[in-house]
RNA sequence: GCCGAUGUGGCGAAAUGGCAGACGCAACGGACUUAAAAUCCGUUUCUCGUAAUUGGGAGUCCCGGUUCGAGUCCGGGCAUCGGCACCA
């Protein structure tokens, strides 16, 4: 093997330099009242999406978002501030124990490699984390905690006087168990077979699992479901004050989806009565059909109505003729897929059912009819038919043959044209509402339906409430027990609860979880057994950020001061910056707000929001520009490429590749030209002796930096401060490249300019700038030193250069004292003779001068 | 269909409304070397012109607008990517 020769022993230096920050505890944050904690800094909380530790190890989408905030952690801490930057392991999950599955391995053995696996890989990029402060899901030291949040939430209800969570003590009615932020619910859910659990909608992926990719099917079973929907409000309005990604904002609004409308009545026709051409309302009082519309204003419209083919209300509507037709729709529809009932390309399809319902505005017999189109999991399960001004409604229609009334008139559109016409327009065919645009008539009509009895103004949601139990066995157990049918809490004393040991993890497939095998654990006591249901993955993900502040509490899920510091603090407060994927959009960002929420409601945390600033890495694509995957076997390992390169390229590369946000493919030519730039700023103050060892550079010496040298590192550090600040780690490590470029073949370089470049250097290279720091017989560690201030001052060229354009084209440039007035430049240009030339003969109509910038001479 | 993002050299990209292409990669040329690697220096948007230099023209997805001046602002398209999707 052809050892390659290293551009700069940073094989050697890097191990050193970990070590001795390891050694003297270099990044360890102190809280409010410990020894050494400095009440004068500023706080700053810098957080990673924490990972799930997968057996294939760190990939190198994990170290883009890593870096990221190491540099600002590092920065943040040359600047004086008290920075919290942790890192924990999210264990629980399907892999470990899908593994233990296969080899009989318990998933805790698993999980203990893998975790151990990460954090060698971790330390070997340098990061800085406050290792002390690590946290595992697993833990029972830590999941003591989840269950205990667990029943902060079973124990609570949703106030809607005061739209807050609250104890459950408050709650006056008679049936707790109907309004707890945590219950039991017989649901239709997604079961997935191959994994043998359900999944929350979050989960689902057109109809497939999210991890696996296996098929998905409704099923009703009990479960555990979380009262999020009765957040949904405070989750929308919340979103306005965050410096979040707009993009990921409007993933959370589209998924929560408010939508305003009204809830409406329409009483069925008396079946009895089915041959009296009279609709005089012969009305069956023992049921009425339910919609909820957001186009109440086009009430005259709906000329016919639909069920959701599982609406329990058929059964009682179908009369005897159409049942047959009925019965087989029905049947029909259940034996589909989720996939195949919403695949948009197809024919509507439906059935009548017979039956009538009375329209209520104009007492108009209406025929009702089931079809797949209409859904049962959203709003009532059943609709008003409004072809004229709904595309779904008018293809149905056409398609079997129903009237069609339009009720808005489009502007300067006829009424026959206006059909189909679905913005806002003037009421027709409507004699409450004639006349009227949108807006009023929708006030008017559901004024009048109010005052009428026929319903009520609504609002509605298509987010759910949250499926909260898995059928698995790697996950924390929930702390409740089942007695006489009914579900009771365990105190906080018999807190952890532990899963059983088990010898056989898998799944049962009849949808009892693992945890049913163990008869032993299951007993509680004479006459009350254990729930043995787990808590999805999400849980240990929806408060780690909490735990971080106060991670070795056993007597609190964290300290009541420490939360106050690292997540209170002044307005805004709450994390300072999060880095993460956007894949958590509706998961674990959703998720995490909503037990925020509860625990801010019930006083347990000091502020209503967590993550204040939230930034999304782009995805890191293959070198053929497809995503990382070993089907394309494009899948770049960080510990390879820190093996040829070291990490402080490796870290350089990832931040130099383009904007953090931003998709961007690999390059191992890339890293190798960011490998240069490190091996540059090694020889500028390193030197290679004739045994090849390397020594410090002659050339560095204690001497004035000229003018031109200090501009260049005022400028350089002008522009990697403003940079880090917004996040432009590409354009900082540009600049520095620019710095180097400018020192690098000189015979005398100022020692004054290397230090404050190193510091500069270290958030982004650590190691390397540690070394040559020492190697420069500076004071201190360079950990220690304050971040470099710029001077304005210095950055003030006595010349400018000036842009001379002739209508807007750009003819000449020249050089002008930094004092000129615009008259003189104005003259300095008429004068120059490349514009005399462009000008030609015309006449000049007018100069516009940008001072020290340009002048643009208009003729025409 | 709805919501969001993006569109600039051979490639990754940069540019408070004011010199388009900084910085890096690749390519080409040169220096050093017996040679190579490494290193250093230079050229490199396209096109026309020239022996060469100095030059001319075009150019940031397309069409229009605002402006002395537009990659940047406004209007309308197109394309690619991501999310939601028969949500009433």
């Amino acid at each position: 093997m052809n050892e390659r020769r290293k551009p700069y022993p940073f094989d050697r230096l890097e191990p050193k330099w970990q070590a001795i920050w390891d050694e003297t505890r270099a990044f360890h944050a102190t809280n409010p009242g410990e020894e050494n904690f400095d009440p004068n800094r500023p706080k700053f909380y810098v957080l990673d999406m924490f990972p799930y530790p997968s057996g294939a190890g760190l990939h190198v989408g994990h170290p883009e978002g890593y870096t990221a905030t190491d540099i600002v952690a590092r920065y943040k801490r040359l600047n004086g501030f008290n920075v919290l930057h942790p890192m924990g392991w999210d264990a629980f999950g399907l892999p470990a124990e899908q593994y233990a599955i296969k080899t009989g391995q318990h998933p805790a053995v698993t999980t203990r490699e893998n975790v151990a696996k990460f954090k060698t890989q971790l330390k070997r990029i340098g990061f800085s984390y406050d290792w002390e402060r690590e946290i595992n899901t697993t833990d029972p030291a830590y999941y003591k905690w989840t269950q205990w949040i667990f029943l902060q939430i079973y124990n609570s209800w949703f106030n809607p006087d005061t739209k807050k969570a609250e104890p459950i003590s408050t709650y006056r009615g008679d049936d707790a168990d109907s309004v707890r932020l945590a219950y039991v619910a017989e649901v239709a859910v997604n079961w997935c077979q191959e994994l043998g659990t359900v999944l929350a909608n979050e989960e689902v992926i057109d109809g497939k699992s999210e991890v696996g990719g296996f098929p998905v099917v409704r099923r009703p079973m009990r479960q555990w479901m979380l009262r999020i929907t009765a957040f949904a409000d405070r989750l929308l309005d919340g979103l306005d004050d965050l410096d979040w990604p707009l993009s990921l904002k409007a993933l959370q609004r589209n998924w929560i989806s408010r939508s305003e409308g009204a809830e409406i009545e329409f009483p069925v026709a008396d079946r009895r009565s089915e041959d009296t051409r009279n609709e005089s309302a012969v009305i069956d009082r023992r049921y009425n059909i339910r919609v909820f519309t957001t186009r109440p204003d086009t009430l005259y419209g709906a000329t016919y109505m639909v069920l959701a083919p599982e609406n329990p209300l058929v059964d009682q509507i179908t009369t005897s003729e159409h049942r047959n037709a009925v019965a087989d729709y029905r049947s029909q529809i259940a034996a589909k897929s989720d996939l195949e009932r919403t695949d948009l390309a197809k024919e509507k399809t439906g059935v009548f059912t017979g039956g009538f319902a009375i329209n209520p505005v104009n007492n108009e017999r209406i025929p009702i009819w089931i079809a797949d189109y209409v859904l049962m999991g959203y709003g009532t399960g059943a609709i008003m038919g409004v072809p004229a001004h709904d595309t779904r409604d008018l293809e149905f229609a056409r398609r079997f043959d129903l009237a069609v009334v339009p009720v808005v008139q489009a502007p300067g559109k006829t009424t026959e044209e206006s059909i189909g016409y679905l913005e806002v327009g003037t009421a027709i065919n409507s004699p409450l509402l004639n006349g009227l645009a949108r807006e009023a008539a929708t006030a008017k009509i559901i004024d009048w339906i109010e005052e009428n009895g026929h319903g009520r103004r609504d609002i509605r949601y298509k987010l759910r409430d949250w499926l909260f139990s898995r059928q698995r066995y790697w996950g924390e157990p929930f702390p409740i027990v089942w007695a006489n049918g009914k579900h009771q809490a365990l105190s906080e004393t018999e807190l952890p609860l532990e899963p059983p040991a088990l010898e056989d993890f898998k799944p049962t497939g009849t949808g009892e979880p693992p945890l049913a095998k163990a008869k032993d654990w299951i007993r509680y006591s004479e006459n009350a057994s254990r729930e043995t249901n787990t808590m999805p993955q999400w849980a240990g993900s929806c408060w780690y950020y909490l735990r971080f502040c106060d991670p070795q509490n056993d007597r609190r899920f964290t300290g009541e001061e420490p939360e106050r510091y690292w997540m209170g603090g002044e307005q805004p407060g709450g994390v300072d910056l999060y880095i993460g994927g956007v894949e958590h959009a509706v998961l674990h960002l959703l998720y995490a707000r909503f037990w925020h929420k509860v625990l801010f409601d019930l006083g347990q945390v000091s502020k209503p929001e967590p993550f204040q600033r939230l930034v999304n890495q782009g995805m890191i694509l293959g070198e053929d520009n497809r995503k990382m995957s070993k089907r394309w076997g494009n899948v770049i390992d960080p510990l390879d490429v820190i093996e040829i390169y070291g990490a402080d390229a490796f870290r350089c590369y990832e931040m130099f590749m383009g904007p953090l946000e931003q998709m961007k493919p690999w390059s191992m030519k890339g890293v190798e030209g960011v490998s240069r730039f490190l091996a540059r700023v090694w020889r500028l103050m390193m030197t290679e002796n004739q045994a090849g060892e390397w020594e410090f550079a002659a050339a560095v010496q204690e001497v004035e930096p000229t003018k031109a040298q200090q501009k260049i590192t005022h400028a350089t550090i002008k522009k990697v401060t403003e940079d880090i600040e917004g996040l432009a780690f590409n354009t900082a490590i540009s600049q520095m490249m620019i710095f180097v470029n400018a020192f690098t073949n000189l015979e005398v370089i100022p020692i004054s300019a290397m230090r404050t470049f190193l510091v500069l250097l270290n958030p982004f290279a650590p190691h390397i700038s540690s070394e040559l720091w020492q190697q420069l017989k500076s004071p201190g560690e360079i950990t220690g030193q304050r971040w470099p201030t710029y001077d304005e001052q210095v950055l003030v060229e006595d010349e400018v250069d000036i842009v001379l354009q002739v209508n807007g084209k750009v003819r000449d440039r020249i050089k002008a004292p930094l004092a000129a007035t615009n008259a003189d430049l104005e003259t300095a240009a008429l004068a120059n003779e490349k514009v005399r030339k462009a000008l030609g003969g015309q006449t000049v109509r007018k100069v516009v001068v940008v001072p020290k910038k340009l002048v643009n001479v208009v003729a025409a």
